[in-house]
DNA sequence: ACTTCTGGTTAACGATCGTTAACCAGAAGG
DNA sequence: CCTTCTGGTTAACGATCGTTAACCAGAAGT
């Protein structure tokens, strides 16, 4: 069964991470699995397909590990901890899925997109769910914004500096809860 | 002379960030300009040239009304603020840019993405300069580290904006000076 | 034991890409 | 008036890409 095609999406995630979707051939992705070429067709239709399904995998593991999560908090202040932290942990443990999401999207076609979006959106609500709960002074549209803000800072780790894991976590999540949560801190 | 070069970078900048540097022909790009195809080559060595092209042009002017703006203020504090505002009109002005800016790079040649990742260290530096005058408690890599998420919670804008610039340039300011400057709202 | 299914292989096709070549209209300069 | 330079054109080349076709070894099913 499928450890093949996990395997493929695994590999294909550094891939298209590194090179870009178009940067990266079904040969480069084959040869990188130890098979070669065209065998990516017994597990996938089209090479779009297999982006599509790396980045569906990724949207809904987001999404679902984060809705347990706030589910299992007993506050929104700390649904809204629990979920930076995910983030980061995910965010820290597969870089390649992070930068995947955030840059190929364009390259699906409309139906996939479609569909990682909703999903996208959905994780976003979730979000903006809890952190409307601690500052009910935002509106929808703005909290909407803040929450992808917070995921832009989030996600700058694959493209950042040389910290430890400990440390650059450390960092991240204040940040993140400042950035959130603070007050302004200018007058 | 380069008006057309200039239409041309212009004209590229924002094919790349739509559908990725592999993504867009040359014969897209001339096409787009009113010219066609190989007549790129009349103002670029390679397509890789002109991406590169692209890229020295952004970090350039990042940099160096960056540093201009900090020499102007009247303290770090206020050194960090007009970063922050210079920085937001930029990614709001010109947002495919900021996407191909971090989105690209690794599509350069090793010369190019050397030169590029130079200037944009600089422009790091600035602000690490300026916000380690107002942290001294950070060392040099956890402010660089701190600078780059900055650079992500700002960066996001292009792919967020569904609220009004007014709001936007509001909302992001706030957040990135909480999260640069905040002290940790968690306890 | 025979058939079917699964997951590979290599070869080949058509399309598209970046790039070069050959050519050319018009402005600039002497 | 002749030459040179500038910035275009179209045609063509070789490489590479995604995809399909044809084939095949081995496991599984009956």
């Amino acid at each position: 069964m499928s450890d093949r095609r996990q395997q493929i999406i695994d590999t294909a995630s550094d891939l298209f991470a590194s090179h870009g979707f178009h940067g990266v051939s079904v040969h480069d992705i084959g040869g990188a699995c130890g098979i070669s070429g065209p065998a990516l067709y017994k597990h996938f239709p089209s090479k779009q397909a297999l982006l599509a399904a790396t980045l569906t995998e990724i949207s809904q593991t987001l999404f679902d590990e984060g809705q347990r999560r706030v589910a299992e908090a007993a506050g929104p202040a700390e649904a809204l901890e629990a979920l930076i932290e995910w983030h980061i942990d995910f965010a820290l443990s597969h870089p390649s899925r992070i930068v995947v999401q955030d840059r190929e999207w364009p390259n699906l076609d409309s139906e996939a997109r479609a569909a990682t979006r909703t999903t996208q959106l959905a994780y976003i609500d979730v979000w903006v769910g809890v952190l409307r709960a601690l500052r009910p002074d935002l509106d929808q549209p703005t909290a909407r914004a803040t929450v992808q803000a917070g995921f832009g800072l989030l996600n700058s780790t694959p493209h950042s500096a040389r910290i430890s894991p400990t440390a650059m976590r450390e960092v991240l999540g204040r940040m993140a809860a400042n950035a959130l949560l603070g007050a302004d801190v200018r007058a």
